[in-house]
DNA sequence: AAAGTACGCAACCGCCGCGTC
DNA sequence: AGACGCGGCGGTTGCGTACTT
């Protein structure tokens, strides 16, 4: 099911490529070309799809591929070119003799995407705690809470677990292992300085926001495989100030550690995973969510995010537009690759 | 040493645009 | 006009292995 039509004709083996079967692509492609690459496979006497020979050729068997890392050189073409084109690895690729778009893409996936969350928050906690008079390590929670999207809610529903994410303040994260820091500091901290509706723009409208939703947190940056389910938390104070109707339920009551016990709280995660869907398609284009979870997916979040950050420093009452440019700083850092 | 975890890379999937009939 | 095949592309995932505990 789903396969190209290519592939549902003739049987097919799929997964990594034997040196027998390189050989006999090679031989086929260097005497022949490769023509219609569907009548390849049956040509070259293999058992796969042609565009599963068409991959290995261009991605891996062509003769003038390079081989190796990307150059330090060639790394910095990639990002000066991804922020002109954006996701667009063929294009990109192109201006890099011998590299190919797969290359391209999984070089940013990996390489770029750990650079930017080891530079990232460390640059903006520091301008947030200049700007705000605040100590580093406030600042540093705040950044992360908001740049680090740690807090998810898989749709892998095979598997439950919860867990807080290191890099997220746990008195906004509940989990059935521990116990929520009841002092509600980091909360506090961003209440204090920074207005909700700021930060969560889709609370300013409380006649579009269904209370039964969870609130919206994005992907999981240390990749779906550890199939855990980072549940956001927050006070019912908090989103009783923050959306200004004390009618308004706490979207996070069911996994609140104080309202419930673990097991309701288990119960409750599948219940927003069902309701994350709909949620995506109401928010505004500004706040990025996503309700699964990939490398390249939260690049793009994390970019939209960066944005976002960048918004929220500047609209801050002690901030200094020309100082507190995101482009600015994401500039300085990528110099440096 | 063994088990668990993190990561990079190769390969697959699904969609889209184009050309042909 | 529209169905179909194909190449191309970006997004996603599975696997092997290096690293950590």
């Amino acid at each position: 099911m789903g396969h190209h039509t290519c592939c549902n004709k003739q049987k097919v083996k799929r997964g990594l490529w034997s040196p027998e079967e390189d050989k006999k692509l090679i031989n086929h492609i260097t005497t022949y070309g490769h023509g219609c690459w569907s009548s390849v496979p049956r040509l070259a006497g293999l058992e796969r799809c042609g565009k599963s020979c068409r991959l290995r050729w261009i991605n891996y068997l062509r003769p003038d591929l390079k081989r190796g890392s990307l150059s330090p050189q060639e790394a910095t073409l990639i990002i000066e070119l991804h922020s002109i084109l954006g996701n667009r690895w063929a294009q990109i690729a192109k201006h890099l003799p011998g590299r190919t778009d797969n290359e391209v893409k999984n070089f940013w996936n990996s390489s770029i995407r750990k650079k930017f969350i080891t530079h990232e928050v460390p640059a903006l906690a520091s301008l947030v705690a200049v700007q705000n008079s605040i100590p580093p390590e406030e600042a540093t929670d705040f950044v992360s809470l908001i740049v680090n999207p740690n807090l998810i809610i898989s749709d892998e529903r095979d598997q439950l677990y919860l867990s807080p994410s290191p890099s997220v303040p746990q008195s906004f994260v509940h989990d059935a292992d521990f116990k929520p820091n009841p002092s509600n500091d980091t909360v506090d901290l961003i209440h204090h300085h920074f207005p909700l509706t700021t930060m969560f723009p889709f609370f300013s409208n409380a006649a579009s926001f269904d209370p039964s939703w969870p609130l919206p947190f994005v992907g999981d940056l240390d990749h779906h495989r550890h199939k855990k389910y980072h549940v956001p938390y927050l006070s019912n104070e908090v989103v009783q100030d923050i959306v200004g109707d004390d009618k308004l339920v706490n979207p996070t009551a069911g996994v609140n550690p104080n309202e419930c016990d673990p097991l309701m709280a288990t119960q409750k995660v599948p219940q927003l995973c069902d309701n994350i869907d709909p949620l995506v398609s109401r928010l505004p284009s500004c706040f990025p969510v996503s309700a699964g979870s990939s490398y390249s997916q939260n690049m793009h979040l994390a970019t939209n995010q960066m944005e976002f950050v960048d918004t929220i420093i500047t609209s801050m009452p002690s901030s200094s537009s020309s100082s507190s440019s995101l482009s600015a700083l994401s500039g300085g850092q990528y110099s440096n690759i």
